[in-house]
DNA sequence: TTAACTATTGCAAATGATTCTCAATTAGAT
DNA sequence: ATCTAATTGAGAATCATTTGCAATAGTTAA
């Protein structure tokens, strides 16, 4: 199935973009991975995965629409599976714990904002910076 | 005044900060500088500043809350002279003209997104991407 | 199923942005 | 004018990411 995705966006079927592609959809505790992270999951796995290549495939991962890539902050970019639904972020900024929502009225007025200053939109990113509730607790303990 | 200023946050008035501050404020076509174009208007003026005194100047700047710091896009960051007033940014992304917006509605529904997700809020960006009216007639010629 | 061709990979070197090291210089207090 | 700590310039160092290239592995055609 994930495999066949591959496929249809004419990529070769290798084994570091099958094991990748496997690593993002596992998605255990977290949706987002950097470049770094992806390659360290790999290099516990035992595969033997070039850094490089990492780069290489989730870049073409994200020319064919099959992930994302953000830019939290000064950040790495992050990297999360693309399964449609628009969705921005919000990030903890001492956990780095990142949750995701959707605002319809905020997105309507984006659209609004960009056609009153005379700019067709093509994208955006929103993204909210600050502690999460476990983290507040830990700081007022 | 503007040295007044330097004075305030406690910053030596020195000749790298007086001139580094006084080209964020011509601002003549632009106010966002990456630190690139601030140590290429040096070099232009026959100054003799390093680089790397252009980066450790307008971070300082931006500790002491004189400047403010974007990341737009995966792009190098920018700086612009804070003076006041919140605002968010549209980019475009063929001449990279940019212009800022202010909306209270956005504002408001990013805080109870945060509140709702149990989050303290401390700051966030909304970055807006598209082709300015410029440039969009351009392509239709 | 193999031969053969091209895409893909690993590695190391290259890059671009930004930061750091350190000796020389300078602002500002005395 | 003098002294001392802060600041600077230049280049090395760092970090994330990309690229060059020779070796390797999917695919396609026979």
């Amino acid at each position: 199935m994930k495999i066949k995705d591959l496929k249809d966006v004419g990529l070769k079927i290798t084994m570091p973009r099958v094991k990748i592609l496997k690593i993002l959809e596992k998605e255990a505790e977290q949706k987002h991975f950097s470049a770094e992270k992806v390659y360290n999951i790999l290099l516990n796995d035992g595969d033997d995965i070039g850094l490089a290549t990492v780069y290489r495939v989730l870049t073409q991962f994200e020319q064919a629409g099959l992930v994302i890539r953000h830019h939290f902050e000064a950040e790495s970019s992050v990297f999360e599976l693309n399964k449609g639904g628009h969705h921005d972020h919000i990030v903890c900024m001492k956990c780095g714990k990142v949750d995701e929502f959707f605002d319809d009225i905020v997105e309507m007025r984006q659209q609004n904002i960009a056609t009153k200053l005379g700019y067709q939109l093509t994208n955006h990113s929103l993204h909210l910076y600050g502690f999460c509730s476990q983290c507040r607790q830990e700081v007022s303990e």
